[in-house]
DNA sequence: GATGAATGAGAATTCATTCAT
DNA sequence: AATGAATGAATTCTCATTCAT
């Protein structure tokens, strides 16, 4: 298991009444509630605009959620959940290299949000969510799941000596999050793939596995052995 | 220069009414405004507060702008400017080396965000912005502007052989453009600096140039010659 | 009998249903309207709090009366009823002074208050509810019994050469009323006494019972007495 | 002086912008909002229907005060000031005996309340109003202001002799203060005049100050020598 | 008889923008 | 040029009541 979600999730709970709702309306809600906070920062998302889409009265979202925070909450909660519970299901457990792994996560993590793009802008939208009030808790949370995940990851490959045992660890954890996150607006613009199109269109169109591994070389490439040519900027004498 | 910004200028421009005005009342309504969007998002700045704290009517920044999407993009340009105008002048011209000269524009960089907060913020902000219609455009520019000087440097130095020459170039330019903009929060948690304080206070609090020096050399390493440990992750042959 | 409330309760009269349910379950949920009603007034007090409490479907409160105005008058009649009946079972029947008779009477419609805080705050309420179309019509009920009963009282008074036979009957009985029912502010500042906890907690605290006979002999030494000192405020020539 | 509420109204203002408007746009508004608060307690007054009496858009209120609880601050302060001015602008200075004094106080009080029926129902509104953290405040200003009036009174009246040395002056105070409040009641009904009704049509009709000096007479008599005919309530041995 | 989801009017509040002065 | 009052649509949230199951 990536991460253990489960205490945000007990305090993000919808109420029964939300469970009790016939699977197909259930389902319309949170299609709508996803599209509109995958398009609209927390803010800016409105619940009007989410009640008018699923053709409801704006008094049902609160018989389903304690207010806006509470189902962007939920919402985040499940779309992490989902993603991490995606990638972990699709990486095999005996992938030995730190460098592998790592690109495998990225790799399975770029096909989730390609294949979900609601749910990945979503998780998109939280991780840049500035740290106001509202929204600092799920954010703050989000992060430093994914952060924890990396630091493992890192940790055992310095164990492993597969890394430089001279790294700043917070650093270099740092800058895989980083690269992680943001792998994303570099895959949309090369492929020419619009998260906010596949959003308001459903599931997403087909990607290129071929050039999606191609980009996730010359990631894990460059976190192998660095950017230097042979000569002479690299260290090496 | 680093950067033509005359076209997205010419787009945002006050006024002539705002360039009548005196220097001293000019520059106190853009520092309010500064303030503002360096504490805010786009959509949470208030105009109102703005005029608060100067002390001038609200119809008047219609007398100067044409709306607060205006103002904004003339604020992003102007604080890209100078950022820009500060790192080129404080590069030396003859670092020959290009993960040096990466460094060192990261460096005055950070020097940037640190001594001018306002400045730095605002542009911060301006990254993040989500990219809904009001502030794409100057969004996109700022990002691009910044890719264009990174691609520039990438360019120059896989013709000097400093860099390997398999690079894919879109990647790698994007890899920089993430580490350097994101490394502002790493700066952030790891000196215990808050950007929003340093808003608020003013010229922002001294830093200890060898702790962010030694940060700057983690990440040239990681991106000189990688992360990967002498034996067996490194592929040698 | 103190009053006869018939008429009221007639009009207030819950469903059959109402009277169908098993005691236990019809208990508890007028419990929880209790509470409800004594910690809110009239339109701050919500449905959705008392079905909450006992566990009931919304819709069962319907089943059971007409409506909120209906199952507050009903609330209000009962707690009327009580705490009459309290006062008119614990008084003596052969007190002939008017002063002690009085005296009595808010004597244990103080200690009713103190024992049953939830009855006694909801009359409280009640008393001051803002005579608007709602409520109007319950609250005036519930005073003209108090004056009818501080009415009977007077009078006899008076055939008993008690009081003065110049009072002007409807006034002095409005003053009676006034200071009995307001009493209970008195006293709870007196005796640091929050009512509002006592509904919450449940039964109240033990009360000073020689403290609160102190009081009640100021009010009674008020009323027979007068305040005016021996000369030359007092006209006895 | 009665009381000084400098620290309330300071505390209460509205913005500049109110005090800009022309008076009569002013006097409209404030009516307005005066016949809603006198007609409503705080709760269930509606911003919306002032705006709509005024004919205002719902905004205007917020450029007047900052928001519901502000306005209401603000009326119950002028409600206050303008009663106890009146009061005190009426009550001649040399008035020697305690219950002449305290009989006009609450003759002028009366007066006020039938010639300015909006202000005399908000004050007596807001004297009732629930110890809710909105009204809490005021509230108890208002409350603490009357009282401590009061207390004066009493406490004078003991140094003179004029009242019963053997006095619980807390009770006393009390005591007057529930028959001054509630005296309004016991005039409306011997009247039949309708305060609400007087808030809606305007300015109130003529009172019998005839009978209005009778009831006065009632409430001083009272006071003066309580309600003991010659014997044998009258404890004199 | 009981349920409880759905309703929808109404609440307070915010704020960029307009325009008569 | 500057003002600043007015606007009104949009926001989140509440709650008594209804009615199909």
């Amino acid at each position: 298991m990536v991460q253990d979600w489960s205490v945000t999730r007990a305090e993000a709970m919808p109420t029964p009444t939300f469970f009790n709702l016939p699977r197909e309306k259930r389902e319309r809600f949170l299609d709508a509630a996803l599209d509109e906070f995958a398009l609209h920062d927390y803010r800016s998302a409105s619940l009007g605009r989410i009640v008018a889409t699923v053709g409801i009265a704006k008094g049902s979202v609160y018989q389903y959620f304690a207010g806006k925070q509470e189902l962007y909450l939920y919402l985040v909660t499940l779309a992490a959940e989902t993603k991490f519970s995606f990638i972990d299901a699709s990486l095999p457990g005996d992938v030995a290299d730190f460098f592998e792994r790592f690109r495998l996560s990225v790799y399975h993590g770029a096909r989730f949000d390609f294949s979900r793009p609601r749910l990945g802008s979503l998780l998109y939208n939280a991780t840049y969510e500035p740290s106001g009030a509202a929204t600092l808790e799920v954010a703050a949370q989000l992060r430093a799941a994914s952060l924890q995940y990396l630091r493992t990851l890192v940790e055992a490959g310095i164990r492993n000596a597969e890394l430089r045992d001279d790294l700043d660890v917070d650093y270099v954890v740092f800058a895989l999050y980083q690269l992680t996150v943001s792998l994303r607006d570099f895959l949309g613009e090369r492929f020419g793939f619009s998260f906010k199109d596949a959003v308001r269109e459903g599931s997403g169109s087909p990607i290129d596995d071929a050039a999606l591994h191609a980009v996730l070389d010359q990631m894990a490439d460059l976190l192998r052995q660095g950017l230097a040519g042979p000569e002479p900027g690299r260290d090496v004498t």
